[in-house]
DNA sequence: CCATCATATAAATAATGGTTTATATAAATT
DNA sequence: AATTTATATAAACCATTATTTATATGATGG
């Protein structure tokens, strides 16, 4: 996988909530609609992208389609990024990129 | 810092390759355009856009301005992110993010 | 089979951000 | 001081992408 396009996708704002939340384990969309705040639409939508890049995994249970971090291996690259950033010391202060 | 704010400016094409550069050790803006293939006033531009960030610092040498990586953390932290995107299966084919 | 609940899709809109072009500043060299 | 070299800034343009709104599909329960 191109670390970029992996980057792309996992720094959006809405597509990181996803994922912070599917850290946690599986979830349905409507799970992921609440857990985040977002429309629905919004969160299928980004759904899509994410299992497009291959980051996320679906699967269907009934009426409901379940989600998941695709690998082990991608859920410990999101904690290192989110582990690493935190101890990294503040430099920007609002506003950058 | 925030992760996602980091992670936004590193997925940058431009800025990536920049960072790729700068990860070499020091590097004037004249040497960031010869070694990227890009225009100078953009990667001037991006460059301002990392130093908002502190990704990046900057000092003045006559007059050349010298760029590098702010802190050793973050190096290693750009560095852990490529490896770890290299070591993970391909699973978009092209066309994501 | 009809109604409902869950999710997906599509089109339209809005926002963001990258690139280009042109110009300005600032240091050094003559 | 004038010219050249290096970098920065600003504005205009262009492209991408996120969000919203509306609607469709698909499964389940009555």
């Amino acid at each position: 996988m191109n670390g970029i396009a992996l980057l792309k996708c996992i720094c959006d704002e809405t597509r990181f909530e996803i994922l912070t939340v599917l850290q946690g384990g599986e979830s349905s969309v409507g799970g992921l609609v609440s857990k985040t705040g977002k429309d629905q639409p919004l969160v299928s939508h980004h759904l899509k992208t994410l299992r497009k890049c291959g980051i996320v995994k679906s699967r269907d249970e009934g009426k409901r389609v379940m989600y998941g971090i695709s690998s082990p291996q991608l859920s410990a690259l999101i904690a290192d990024i989110t582990d690493a950033s935190k101890r990294i010391p503040v430099l920007c202060d609002g506003e950058c990129c």
